[in-house]
RNA sequence: GGCCGAUUCGUCUAUCGGUUAGGACGCAAGAUUUUCAUUCUUGAAAGAGGGGUUCGAUUCCCCUAUCGGCUACCA
């Protein structure tokens, strides 16, 4: 039987989740469905240090707002936790005194600042073969001595022992083999005594392991560490059942160069924080996807698509096609850059396909923030008349306000253009014409005036626009007989005759 | 500096040795419309450079350049 699909999306509760992050979570979750497999959320949380509160609310309340659930989760539990690192102290530490034990991992009493001092005098220093036996643990300290040290309270550290000269391959289902020869690796530090905490390298390797994660989905970021990993799955003897890795592209600056940063959003106007993100100890807001007007839909789609591609011409994707069709012989190798055009352009679409009553159910309460109150079956009509305008929900009011409030002052250059010395009587009559009319159906009211209007020979253009600049108060909208049947007879009458005595005509 | 990775229109990308190098966003023009949008049509726009391999390279190999990542008792 094959070994079941499992895969995790590991954050550490620094702060808000990056968008970046969002992806690499989104492409663990739709390889895992797709494979009817799992998707794990684990907390990592081994530096105490970088700790922010409210951090792993965020990660939660962001998967929530976009609809991709976890399987297994610090909330949710499951049958491989604690699935918060800080939590699993003590299974660390017996895995790490049995690297200790076996001599592959080793004792080391030098200070940061020592370290500091060393990094200082020698170009390119790197802690390992070549310089552990000049430095002070336990492999150049007698047993007593360390021993001593240890009981002595003395902070330490636990480093691996790479054993130089010896190829290690990572097999990346992205980017095929990468090749590394173990003397460019250093021991790098696995446990602290001062927090008694793992570092990412050892907690990350344990836990995939006990989890039984069958593949790693992570950022680009990690390719360097990867030969690590992998030497720690061996010295573990646990590489018959090591996961496989996949490592995904970084997502980039939109303009220059470099990895999409938290300052970016706010710098170039657009969010880099799928919600809202207020800073705890600063206070400083950063804006979200959800907060903007995003719709999560369009958010996943447009992800999907950063990095990703299905090999053909399709670009709209639900989230079940995406399952369907995602796979890592599909992903690129290379950065992508953020387009928030295109990002727009995704949100444009899902509005239009987002049935009236739903939109209506969101724009609501814009509509009581504004002071209107509707009902939500004519705003339902109206979104209907408008949506196709507006790339996000809140831009709904721009294009349909005149449907609930009469226009208080009319557009310049529309009067400029639009209302002559003659308009006046023209919408004097036309009011005349309008109060005639029984059925003030928009079929009915077009085919009336513009019977009245080749009748007079007027001038259609100049009566439309004029009628238009009286009710909506520039010149854009949608079709003007549908504007009329929604607001009504009366209404519109009512904002004629207001327009006639408010409008001063221009020569 | 060292190690690793990447490199097709402005951007996201297709092409798995032979194509007029395709699509999308954005941009421009035109059509439709009583207006503004939407929509539709059309257009401009790309293989970093240099060597090989081959009958033939965007595609395979090497070098250079550029960009990116990593180089912490951070993840």
């Amino acid at each position: 039987m094959d070994k079941k699909i499992r895969v995790r999306f590991a954050p550490s509760p620094t702060g808000p989740l990056h968008i970046g992050g969002v992806r690499t979570a989104l492409y663990n979750f739709l390889f895992a469905k797709k494979m009817k497999g799992d998707f794990i959320l684990r907390i990592e949380d081994t530096d105490s240090s970088r700790f922010v509160s409210g951090a792993e609310d965020y990660i939660q309340e962001t998967f929530n707002w976009l609809g991709l659930p976890f399987d297994e989760s610090p909330t949710k539990g499951g049958n491989y936790g604690p699935y918060r690192q800080s939590e699993r102290k003590d299974i660390y530490k017996k895995y790490v005194d049995r690297l200790l034990d076996n001599g592959l991992a080793y004792i080391a009493f030098d200070t940061p600042e020592e370290l500091e001092l060393k990094r200082n005098e020698t170009a390119n220093f790197q802690y390992d073969a070549s310089t552990r036996l000049q430095m002070r643990n336990s492999l150049t300290l007698s047993s007593e001595e360390v021993s001593k040290l240890i009981n002595e309270g003395t902070q330490y550290v636990v480093r691996i022992k790479i054993e130089p000269n010896i190829d290690v391959t990572v097999n990346d289902l992205i980017r095929g083999e990468v090749v590394i020869n173990s003397s460019v690796l250093d021991d790098k530090v696995i446990y602290k005594s001062s927090d008694r905490l793992p570092t990412y390298h050892l907690a990350n390797v344990v836990d995939d392991h006990l989890m039984e994660v069958s593949h790693v989905i992570r950022g680009e970021e990690w390719i360097p560490s990867a030969p690590l990993h992998v030497w720690l799955y061996r010295s573990f003897g646990w590489e018959d059942t090591m996961p496989q890795f996949a490592h995904l592209p970084l997502l980039l600056k939109p303009e220059g160069n470099g990895k999409l940063s938290k300052r970016d959003g706010d710098r170039l106007g657009f969010p880099v924080f799928p919600l809202e993100w207020k800073d705890p100890t600063s206070g400083d807001i950063s804006s979200g996807y959800r907060e903007s007007g995003y719709l999560p839909e369009a958010v996943i789609n447009f992800l999907a698509l950063l990095g990703w591609n299905p090999g053909t011409e399709q670009e709209i994707f639900s989230i079940d096609e995406l399952i369907n069709s995602f796979s890592f012989e599909r992903c690129s190798k290379s950065g992508a850059k953020f387009d928030f055009e295109k990002a727009k352009w995704f949100n444009h679409q899902y509005i239009i396909n987002t049935p009236d009553a739903e939109l209506a159910k969101m724009f609501m309460p814009i509509l009581k923030e504004k002071g209107v109150d509707a009902s939500e079956d004519k705003t339902e009509k109206i979104i209907g008349l408008v949506k196709d305008r507006v790339n996000f929900v809140k831009e709904l009011w721009s294009q349909s306000s005149f449907f609930f409030v009469a226009p208080t002052e009319y557009d310049e250059k529309t009067v400029r253009k639009r209302w002559k010395a003659n308009t006046t009587n023209e919408m004097q009559q036309l009011i005349g014409v309008l109060k005639n009319i029984s059925d003030f159906s928009s079929q009915n009211q077009e085919a009336v005036v513009k019977q009245w209007i080749s009748d007079n020979e007027l001038h259609m253009g100049n009566i439309m626009n004029a009628f238009r600049l009286a009710v909506v108060g520039e010149g854009k909208g949608p079709h003007m007989f549908d504007i009329t049947e929604i607001i009504g007879k009366e209404e519109t009458i009512n904002r004629l005759e207001k327009a006639i005595t408010n409008i001063v005509p221009t020569e």
